[in-house]
RNA sequence: GGAUGAGUUCCCGAGUGGCCAAAGGGAGCAGACUGUAAAUCUGCCGUCACAGACUUCGGUGGUUCGAAUCCACCCUCAUCCA
């Protein structure tokens, strides 16, 4: 059948076999590979629509289940859909809500017909289906829908993984029966935690199903990335080439770099606009914690040769300031920068794909970047 | 000049004989953060040769086995009276 959204694979890069191509959806075409800012409550906190536009953000998230517990889905409706709620004319992918269930763990219940939650606002409890999702989904209007999925947490018995994926399979079905809207399209999630076996099942199983577009999920949540990169390098044989492979929740320069050269097409993570909130800026070189004492005196931006605003304009001491002073604009300035800086390294990705050199860029940017300061290294003890 | 109240670790502030290096908050410092219950959370926060020792609660001197806590005097501040 054919997809409101539709890939078109340009090329691939004749030294790594990257993708690049297009995602053509009803509010317009999406460069891939692409980093999607993550927008929960209809914002990517702290961000107008105008900056995002203005940073070059292509697409952006927003949150199924959030979304339907505050404002409503019917009122998102009345407002004539997300876009215009939101005053975003470019395509928006919302996230059912798969991941809430994984993350608000202690606060719902599933059973095969589908997830109990307990509200985080009031308490309350509230019954979702994959079928209601996918109407609240439609009610949103969102360009790229997600099926609701289980996500199995690191680490996971082969059994509990087993079970999650076959219930995310059996609830993709039923996701992709309930789904009709013309102008949105679905994609499945690809489950199966850490075993390659079970990965490879997932991606057969819902690759049959032809969802317009593939999520990977269940990855990036405490797992070490050489265990998410094994993973990723086992499904990509698996993969069907004519559809987008969304890796979910992912992440740091390097995580969303070395995505890439395993086939993925798009990307979204939390991480660049809470870390930025918390005072820590993602740079070439790994984070730099500009909340920290040592950039007190430190007139020079955050990153040389950044063309962000929040670069083009304050030093690190300025923006220390404001961030201990706990003035929202500080967190408004790294924000601004942590997403530019993902959006120009992908825009970097796309180049260096179009003319078969991401291996070359891949040397240049571990030349550069310190794993010391990556992220992904646990509590300190 | 007199009366009363108060002076606690960077700040505010609890503590009125041992369980006090001293509650709590703030500030400060550091860490965590990957499909957002996050402008959040966690740790440290007198000194050191750190499972122990040492120096602190305006100052000095006392009482006591033992004092931030009781007594005397002094200093400073606040309010009131002359």
């Amino acid at each position: 059948m054919s997809h409101a959204v539709r890939f078109e694979l340009i090329k691939r890069c004749a030294q790594s076999g990257a993708r690049l191509g297009v995602l053509h959806t009803p509010h317009g075409d999406i460069p891939t590979p692409i980093y999607m800012p993550v927008g929960t409550q209809a914002t990517v906190k702290a961000m107008t629509s105008r900056e995002m536009h203005e940073i070059g953000t292509h697409i952006l998230l927003s949150n199924t289940y959030h979304l339907h517990l505050r404002p409503g889905e019917k009122l998102v409706e009345k407002a004539g859909g997300l876009h215009k709620f939101m005053d975003w004319n470019k395509p928006i992918l919302t996230d059912s809500g798969g991941f809430q269930v994984f993350s608000l763990a202690d606060m719902r219940k599933i059973t095969e017909d589908g997830v109990t939650f307990r509200s985080h606002l009031d308490g309350s409890s509230l019954f979702m289906s994959p079928e209601s999702n996918v109407d609240i989904q439609q009610a949103l209007g969102a360009d790229i829908a997600m099926v609701l999925d289980v996500c199995s947490a690191y680490p996971c018995s082969e059994e509990d993984a087993r079970e999650a994926m076959h219930r995310t399979h059996r609830w993709a079905l039923r996701a992709k029966r309930a789904h009709t809207r013309p102008d949105q399209s679905l994609f499945g999630i690809v489950q199966g935690a850490f075993s390659k076996t079970l990965r490879i099942e997932s991606v057969k199983t819902l690759s049959d199903m032809d969802f317009a577009g593939l999520g990977i999920g269940g990855l990036s949540v405490g797992e070490p990335k050489d265990i998410m990169y094994d993973i990723l390098d086992a499904i990509q044989p698996h993969l069907p080439e004519d559809k987008p492979r969304y890796l979910m929740g992912v992440g740091t320069a390097d995580c969303l770099l070395e995505g890439v050269l395993r086939g993925i097409d798009m990307f979204d993570c939390v991480l660049a606009t809470r870390v930025a909130r918390n005072g820590t800026a993602l740079t070439r070189a790994g984070r730099l914690v500009v909340r920290n004492a040592q950039y007190a005196e430190d007139f020079a931006p955050i990153e040389e040769g950044c063309d962000c605003y929040a670069c083009t304009h304050h030093t690190r001491a300025y923006i220390r300031h404001l961030i201990k002073a706990n003035e929202i604009t500080g967190a408004r300035l790294v924000t601004i920068h942590n997403l530019r800086f993902l959006l120009r390294l992908m825009e970097e990705v796309r180049d260096a794909i179009l003319h078969d050199r991401l291996l070359d860029y891949r040397r240049e940017f571990y030349q550069q970047f310190d794993p010391s300061a990556a992220f992904n290294r646990g509590p300190e003890v």
